[in-house]
RNA sequence: GGCCGAGUGGCGAAAUAGGCAGACGCACGGGACUUAAAAUCCCGGGGAGAGGAAUCUCCGUGCGGGUUCAAUUCCCGCCUCGGCCA
């Protein structure tokens, strides 16, 4: 009767350990502590995946085994609860999303709950609490009141930023005008990406081919004002502070890609002034440029963008004398002035089709480029030669100054124009390893670094010391400079949505209503600015935001005398989960984001794991309003993560898929096509047949077999429910753990789960005598003083699981507990003493069944507050070791020498061993390779 | 196309400052217990071959080379799969 029964353990502790508050969390840690977070979930409809799991087991055996070492442990959870979801679920329902959100937190909270984690459920938050709101859109009139000083690489407040004098004259509007301008958060007409199906716009890593990332619908770009964020004033220290973090370096990597740091230097070239034909300028023509040449010699490079003047940037400005034309983006500044009026039309109506297609599909290798020529010319500083300027949409506005020089023979996008367009390609840098040729011999393309040709007095120079000297002589002609550029670009921060945080800021009207372009903050007293009642949710046809359509009540207010208007943007679903982490350490104070004192003992997070969806984007928002935190003085630490690692996927089930001809029969996997039906193949129709599958019944017919991600379409969905109802939570958190690495992508298998749970009902039957009618200890239980044998079990399990879930080994440790288990099951007095020290061991793992074993077998609960038993050398230690000896480096025997024996012992040892002195007899040994406590190996002549 | 990761028994995996390949689990086979079954407990196991047997020989960590007394581990070149980005 008294099985192991998961049903009725498992909520008895959860509820023990919620009336008893044992995994509360004091607001100050005393002695060591450790943050330990998880990526908390977005509360989706469908409730808990196995996925979420597996990170949370995690950090949860982390958690309980700091805590049981005596460590102060912030171990909580939250809801990042604003987002599309919620908001189109209301549009087809007519729920608010409100209700819906809450309905999800529960189920969410009910699931989290159920699996036994260690969380302080009273720090628990959601992104979508109006005192959590609040917060979140204090933290934005920071940035408003925030502007990057470059010098100090360092935000500063906006009533510091330095007035230019001439500003100043113009009186307060000009200086609020400028100041607006500065800021971090900031208002921008940009073209941006326009959904009309979601009825929103989106960020440029929301759509992904011209569709949206989430339905895959048509996105056209128009221009809209938005509300970006500076994040490019950070991009230098998002990357650099990148270094000391103890993060996956793929991970890094990703970032620096994505922030795509690049050097190579801004290079002014002289606009010629128009002549009537459109043949290049005559050489009288050069006098302006001469003059220009001498003012920018005697006046320097200047940091203001030249009108004069097209300025390029460049990676390689070691290709300058390869360059054969210049190239700017439709959108810049300096294109009408370019512009001939005979080229007028065609220009025009380039750029109007530009307009309609986005940056991924004019920057794209692949595709056929397409321009026009602008008429102008401007001469090439170095050489005087006059280059032709040519509007191209594979030159974006927004990256660099807008403008390029293009080097057909050593770039991929110039070499691709330049074939469409006839244009010349001059050879002018030649790879390391081929002999010195004639200059401009070359006509294929090469990207690669190397040494340069025809590059006047740089002829012969490896790139990067021409790179060096160039900038230099170019900075000394006052026509270039050293210039970083960044990939990354302001974030797009509104969103034209409902169900999200509004921005605390107000619109002044003039007296006709109409906005004068003049803005206000809601002060900090009067937040949160709370969503207005909405019945109707639908997006708009235009990028009005649904918020435009609450009442009057909500949307128009008076200050001071003055008419307002609310923003009625709202901020996107990322700003909630850039500080949650914060939040949690100090989750009721109303008086400030978080307490100092509180943040200082507390950050860094120390362990925060979640999925790989994040290593961009998430990370690196949270990572930018830190540093904005750090900066004004609210936290102590200029990163948020510590030691970062990602869970890897789970997949469904292993599969194996059979093919099917329309005419009947099977076809083999390899030569099926997409007229074929697919079809599942039970696992015992199949056999393994050298590298493949194939149907038993017919082995010349293969079968594809592999696990695919879990998806509600294919039907291979588990649901954690269903797996605690069948197994037990302890069972699920034990194979999540025991799949493999952490890390790693694996499938699911019930079966396994079995196994798992085999092993908790073999933990049950070492304590419990399941053969009773009520429960009590199994007879082999026994006060005996432990034996040696079981000692040195139980230290070295001890000493094994300490130190795997140091390194997040948790399938390792879990072999370790098994082989103790196999271990003590056939022994007829098993030492009550051993047992409870590994109840405490076994505790992270499997809690409930901990605490219950802990209880019968006379400890007083709570199991997971016991200390973490230390492991005692002497039981780790062997007398004795047994040592291979190879013959050729193959295995010829065993010998059995003391633990410490040097290389002379072994090999004294193995050479009086009968058989390997058989092995060895007549033959000529070369070498002997000892190496104590490994191995032996007898290196033999021929 | 670029970047990152991974290929080890029927399956999930373990072992890498280079040192006994396959711990642990699933599935499978055999045995004990049982009237029987389930459950449980015990035993077995990479493949091929030889032998009555203990045992022995050869092959074996995606493929091909290389370094080394010794390579799953290090180096070079491929192939396949997955993820992310484009």
């Amino acid at each position: 009767m008294p099985r192991y029964q998961p049903s009725r353990i498992e909520p008895k502790w959860q509820a023990w350990w919620e009336t008893h508050h044992t995994f509360a969390t004091p607001r100050l840690p005393s002695g060591r502590k450790a943050y330990i977070l998880d990526m908390f979930p977005y509360p989706s409809g469908d409730g808990l995946h196995v996925g979420h799991p597996e990170g949370y087991t995690a950090t949860d055996i982390v958690s309980r085994f700091e805590r049981m070492r005596g460590t102060s442990v912030m171990h909580p959870m939250g809801f990042d609860a604003f987002g599309l979801p919620a908001e189109e679920h209301a549009i087809r329902t007519g729920t608010p999303p409100r209700e819906s959100t809450q309905r999800n937190i529960d189920t969410f909270r009910r699931q989290l709950k159920m699996l036994g984690f260690s969380y302080d459920w009273s720090r628990e938050l959601s992104t979508t609490d109006p005192e959590y709101v609040r917060w979140t859109q204090a933290i934005f009139l920071v940035l408003f009141d925030t502007w990057f000083d470059t010098a100090q690489q360092k935000g500063r407040p906006i009533a510091d930023l330095p007035i230019p004098l001439a500003i100043a004259q113009q009186g307060l509007a000009a200086v609020a005008t400028y100041r607006d301008t500065q800021r971090l958060a900031y208002q921008s007409q940009a073209p941006v990406n326009w959904c009309a199906a979601l009825g929103t716009v989106l960020a440029n890593e929301e759509v992904i081919g011209g569709v949206s990332e989430r339905g895959g619908h048509p996105v056209v770009r128009i221009p809209l004002r938005q509300w970006m964020l500076r994040i490019t004033a950070y991009a230098d220290r998002l990357d650099s502070e990148l270094t000391d973090l103890d993060w996956p370096s793929s991970i890094k990597k990703l970032q620096r890609d994505w922030i795509g740091r690049s050097t190579g230097a801004e290079v002014d070239f002289f606009i010629a002034p128009q002549s009537s034909s459109t043949n290049s300028p005559a050489a009288d023509d050069l006098a302006p440029f001469t003059d220009w040449l001498r003012k920018r010699q005697n006046n320097r490079f200047s940091t203001l963008v030249p009108s004069d003047a097209l300025r390029v940037y460049t990676t390689r400005p070691d290709t300058l004398y390869g360059a054969t034309y210049l190239v700017v983006a439709p959108e810049h500044p300096l294109l009408s002035t370019l512009t001939t009026s005979a080229q007028q039309d065609a220009v025009s109506a380039y750029c109007q089709s530009a307009s309609r297609k986005s940056d991924l599909d004019r920057t794209d290798v692949s595709r056929q480029k397409t321009g026009v020529f602008t008429g102008s010319f401007c001469i090439h500083p170095l050489t005087h030669a006059p280059l032709a300027v040519w509007v191209a949409d594979y030159v974006l506005a927004t990256y660099g100054t807008g403008a390029i020089m293009a080097v057909p023979a050593h770039d991929d996008r110039d070499w691709a124009f330049a074939e469409a367009f006839g244009l010349e390609k001059i050879a002018v840098v030649e790879p390391l390893d081929q002999e010195p040729t004639a200059p401009a011999t070359t006509h294929s393309l090469f990207t690669g670094y190397g040494r340069a040709v025809a590059s006047g007095i740089y002829t012969g120079l490896q790139t990067q010391a021409f790179i060096d000297r160039v900038a230099v002589d170019l900075e000394a002609a006052g026509v270039g400079r050293p210039a970083v550029n960044y990939k990354l670009r302001d974030w797009l921060f509104s969103r034209q949505r409902f169900w999200g945080e509004p921005f605390p800021i107000l619109h002044e009207l003039d007296a006709d209503g109409k906005p004068t372009g003049a803005i206000r903050v809601i002060e900090h007293h009067e937040l949160p600015v709370r969503l207005p009642e909405l019945i109707d949710f639908r997006p708009g046809n235009t990028p009005e935001p649904p918020l435009g359509r609450s009442g009057d009540d909500w949307l128009l207010l008076e200050r001071d005398g003055k008419r307002y208007r609310r923003e009625t943007n709202t901020m996107p679903q990322w700003a909630g989960s850039c500080w949650y982490f914060l939040r949690f350490l100090d989750p009721g104070n109303a008086d400030c984001l978080i307490d100092p004192e509180v943040e200082r003992a507390w950050m860094p997070v120390d362990l925060y794991i979640g999925g790989a969806e994040h290593a961009v984007l998430h990370l690196l928002y949270s990572r930018f309003w830190h540093k904005v935190l750090y900066d004004r003085g609210y936290v102590s630490h200029l990163e948020p993560f510590g030691k970062l690692v990602n869970q890897g996927m789970i997949l469904g089930e292993m599969e194996f898929t059979g093919y099917r001809r329309a005419a009947g029969g099977w076809v083999s996997a390899e030569q099926h096509d997409k007229h074929d039906t697919a079809a599942r193949v039970a696992a015992d129709q199949v056999e393994k047949q050298g590298d493949h599958f194939v149907l038993r019944d017919n082995p010349r017919i293969r079968v594809d077999s592999r696990a695919y991600k879990m998806s509600k379409s294919r039907g291979n969905v588990v649901n954690p429910d269903q797996v605690v109802r069948d197994f037990g939570a302890d069972s699920l958190r034990l194979y999540e753990m025991f799949m493999g690495p952490l890390e790693a992508t694996k499938p699911w298998s019930t079966a396994g789960v079995g196994g798992v749970r085999g092993f908790l009902d073999r933990c049950w039957r070492l304590v419990v005598d399941e053969r009773a009618d009520e429960i009590r200890l199994a007879s082999q239980v026994v006060d005996d003083a432990p034996s040696d044998d079981q000692l040195r079990e139980l230290h070295r399990t001890i000493d094994k699981v300490t130190k795997d879930i140091q390194a997040l080994s948790f399938n390792t440790a879990i072999a370790r507990m098994m082989e103790f288990v196999n271990f003590l099951t056939p022994l007829e007095r098993r030492s009550r003493e051993v047992l409870q020290t590994f109840v405490a061991v076994l505790s992270p793992f499997a809690p409930h069944l901990a605490e219950e074993l802990w209880e019968l077998l006379g400890r007083v609960a709570p199991a997971s507050l016991a200390p973490w038993p230390v492991a005692l050398e002497q039981w780790l230690r062997d007398d004795t070791v047994e040592i291979p000896v190879q013959i050729q480096g193959k295995l010829k025997g065993r010998i059995v020498v003391a633990a410490g024996a040097d290389a002379e012992t072994i090999q004294t040892a193995a050479l009086s061993d009968p058989k390997i002195a058989e092995l060895l007899a007549g033959k000529e040994i070369v070498k002997i390779v000892a190496v104590p406590g490994r191995l032996i190996n007898f290196v033999l002549k021929g």
